[in-house]
DNA sequence: AGGACGATTAACT
DNA sequence: GTTAATCGTCCTG
């Protein structure tokens, strides 16, 4: 009996709520018959127009719409002129919102993710624009529903992962957002 | 039309 | 600790 997957009443909730949850959530990219996946070990989160390191602050724009959609959409952007990153769009339709999923333990799929990647295992998906690179997510993603009936990307259920196991940080990477938004305690990751 | 910069990574010194 | 890579997006004029 396959594993549950994640579905968009899930992604439908707070945001930081959502973020907290994805933790220890498993990671499923079916690529050409092969199944890549791991442990969400490291989330963050980006909440709506008021937050200044959010995409959607400057509104609706071609790039941003995804995060005005339905939840349980894939928002995959292009940055740094190199890197694809991954998140869950989240809360209700219209308002912009979604979880940057940050790392994985890679579990599933690992001789495919070591020649989408020559490194070793243990900076295979440790990085936002490293799971992408392992687990072969790029634009064509983009607004992808990773709730839909025969998905090549979701999420499956996994038991919850303990408060004692959760460290809450401040988001990483956002240079000159502003205070209070560069200081909120937004991101979330397993402990050890 | 032009420029600054970015939710990063890897290879330097 | 510093910096190049590399280009889409957004802001300014």
């Amino acid at each position: 009996m396959p594993a549950r997957r994640l579905a968009h009443d899930f992604f439908n909730r707070p945001t930081l709520t959502v973020a907290r949850e994805l933790l220890g959530q498993r990671l499923v990219r079916l690529w050409r018959g092969q199944r890549l996946a791991g442990y969400i070990t490291e989330t963050e989160a980006y909440i709506g127009h008021d937050d200044l390191a959010c995409h959607a602050r400057a509104g609706r724009t071609p790039r941003t719409a995804v995060m005005f959609g339905r939840p349980g959409l894939a928002y995959v952007y292009f940055t740094y002129g190199i890197h694809w990153l991954l998140n869950c769009v989240t809360e209700t339709e219209d308002f912009p919102a979604a979880v940057l999923i940050r790392a994985i333990r890679p579990e599933e799929g690992l001789p495919v993710m070591r020649r989408h990647r020559q490194r070793a295992d243990s900076v295979l998906t440790d990085g936002p624009a490293k799971l992408t690179q392992a687990l072969a997510i790029d634009g064509k993603l983009n607004g992808y529903d990773l709730c839909a009936r025969g998905a090549e990307l979701f999420i499956e259920a996994a038991p919850p992962t303990p408060e004692a196991q959760v460290i809450c940080a401040p988001r990483v990477g956002l240079g000159r957002t502003p205070e209070p938004w560069l200081s909120q305690p937004w991101n979330f990751k397993w402990k050890s």
